[in-house]
DNA sequence: CATGAATGAGAGTTCATTCAT
DNA sequence: CATGAATGAACTCTCATTCAT
């Protein structure tokens, strides 16, 4: 992500900057962000703390970093929403995209569903929210029936869930990401026929 | 117990540990578990610290019991579910409880949820999971397809989002309440039509 | 030991303060005196911390009365030692009664023994010191030679030793008793026939 | 490793660890273990709590620290009194290798006489207690008479009274080491004979 | 690039003690 | 005689952060 083609002195230079986020973002995933101390980040990496302290200024930058670096499919995605019309089929592409998007960035989602209450009072809490109610706002069209709102948000937060609830459930990895993904799409295909009907 | 027909010196003096619990469930969802401290809670309530550990023995001891106390109608709950037959009608009671139980304790609900990474490391975080999986197991046919099964997890999960995601979302409060319980209601329903379609 | 014939008022009263002493000193043995609290004693009794502090002004104040009720046959002894000629056989009888009172206030010894960073801080710590420089004052020669008078010294040790140390060599405890008292004893001897021969 | 010519700075910045060993050692020997506060410690060393905590991972780990250097010596004889055989000749070096070794780790022995019922809840405890039998084994004959053994206990704690009870004994320093020393090659000379004759 | 040493602030917790009831 | 409730001071320990080398 981010990576050049040209490896040798980005390498050289990123390597440790980027342990630091892996470990970083591992930790803070299993433990939460408070729990994570620099002192065990850095134990891990096999390094000072204050070696830290040289590749990012505070704690909190550690994981804006790694907000802005791993979310940024998710800014695309709404890019291209923006661009598109707000047709049914529009929004299944969506559905389809964020899905991907979600098991590309899928630790980092877990903290930031798992820790929520910390990452609003970080920096990136606005930046997230932002960003969640942009993608609403091309989802979810607020002259619709409140039932059919409340269907595209259930569709949404059933892709969420299929990330965490659906690890204990049994059955092959793949074929839930497929069932969880079709139920998110008929409750927006649902939610498409209401609107219509209404209006 | 030295109940005096006059309330207010009752009230600051009877009651600390009611106040407790309700200053420190009000702080730990505003802010969450870790960034609370016993001094700010004590602050609240114009007393020392230490007071504080005269009515809980530890800073956990504080949520344990505020989870005991607020999730007895989950548990409840949980209890009749089992002793009703596996009816579609049953699957919807239990959504429409299940929905009051959840208002009932939305700020315990809330920071269970926004503090899950905290709650997991806590006594509570097993006793949370246990009472999760029960009611899944009462609300789900493990020989029903896959897709049905998630419609049903989605089911719950969209009264869950129905508390703080819907916040943001113009309405009536109560017409709001409505919609999601509706949503979920339908979510049910198809998971019943589809399993029999199959079976 | 205080306890006179009729019980019926005494027993009541003095019950508890007695029953305190027992436990206090039990812990204090044990644990020590800094890490024995007053909720601990107080939980071991099945009273409130509350309730000490109707029979004792302060934690120090317990294990002072402690020390006065159990040290009194040594007090004793020193009177009566100080009325006697400074004969070898007074020594001997010294040796005698004082290894009788040991073990009559054992727990209490071994607590001054193991605690003697804690007593000397202790209202009690200077009593303490005093009682035992009068006990070697009656003992020991200041005009003997030195050797001989490390030997009284090291006798009265050798009876403090008997105490702690002797209880993981083997043996009836009665045979060792009378082992470290006839050490002791013929180290008196040696020093007054010692003292002689110089003088 | 940065160590420059000139010392005075040095000695300020690079020892740290050593200064709060040495200063600790005094404040635990004089006023226990219990008693002495890390801020204490801190304050006499001008410098904050926190440093401390770079030097060693908890208040125990300190004097576990003195333990370990401060009887090596000790250590080191045991070793050497097992490689010997047990003649009365080996006992007499014993008792006055031990004399010195007590000499040298003066402070930390009086710690540890006077503050037994602490270090026996810390994880020295156990070591000391080994170490201390260790000694007594190569020191005592099981199969001597009872009278014989406590004679070479009441030798080895004569050296323990020397250091402390003697204080206040009046002579020069040396004299009464030297008699504490010769009373106590006395006792196991005599149990020596003792045993000789009982064989 | 990275370390060693240190700091200031604050955390949770425990203690002896007090006092109205 | 004893309790329930509370306090103030202290404790051990951890954390994010800094800076000279």
């Amino acid at each position: 992500m981010g990576v050049t083609m040209d490896g040798t002195k980005q390498q050289r230079r990123g390597n440790t900057r980027q342990r630091i986020q892996d470990v970083a973002l591992e930790l803070f995933a299993e433990q939460g962000y408070e729990k994570t101390s620099l002192r065990e980040i850095a134990e891990h990496l096999d390094v000072t703390k204050a070696a830290l302290y040289y590749h990012f200024k505070t704690k909190e930058e550690i994981i804006v970093s790694l907000f802005e670096d791993l979310t940024q499919p998710i800014q695309d995605l709404i890019e291209w929403g923006r661009s598109q019309p707000h047709t049914l089929e529009t929004k299944h592409e969506i559905l389809r995209r964020y899905s991907q998007a979600l098991v590309g960035a899928e630790p980092l989602f877990r903290f930031m569903q798992e820790n929520q209450a910390t990452v609003r009072e970080l920096r990136i809490g606005d930046a997230f929210k932002d960003r969640m109610r942009d993608l609403r706002d091309i989802f979810i069209d607020p002259d619709a029936p409140l039932v059919e709102q409340v269907r595209c948000i259930s569709a949404m937060f059933t892709l969420h869930a299929g990330m965490f609830v659906m690890q204990d459930v049994e059955g092959d990895s793949e074929k839930k990401h497929e069932a969880v993904l079709e139920v998110a799409m008929d409750l927006v295909t649902q939610a498409h026929q209401g609107a219509r009907k209404e209006g």
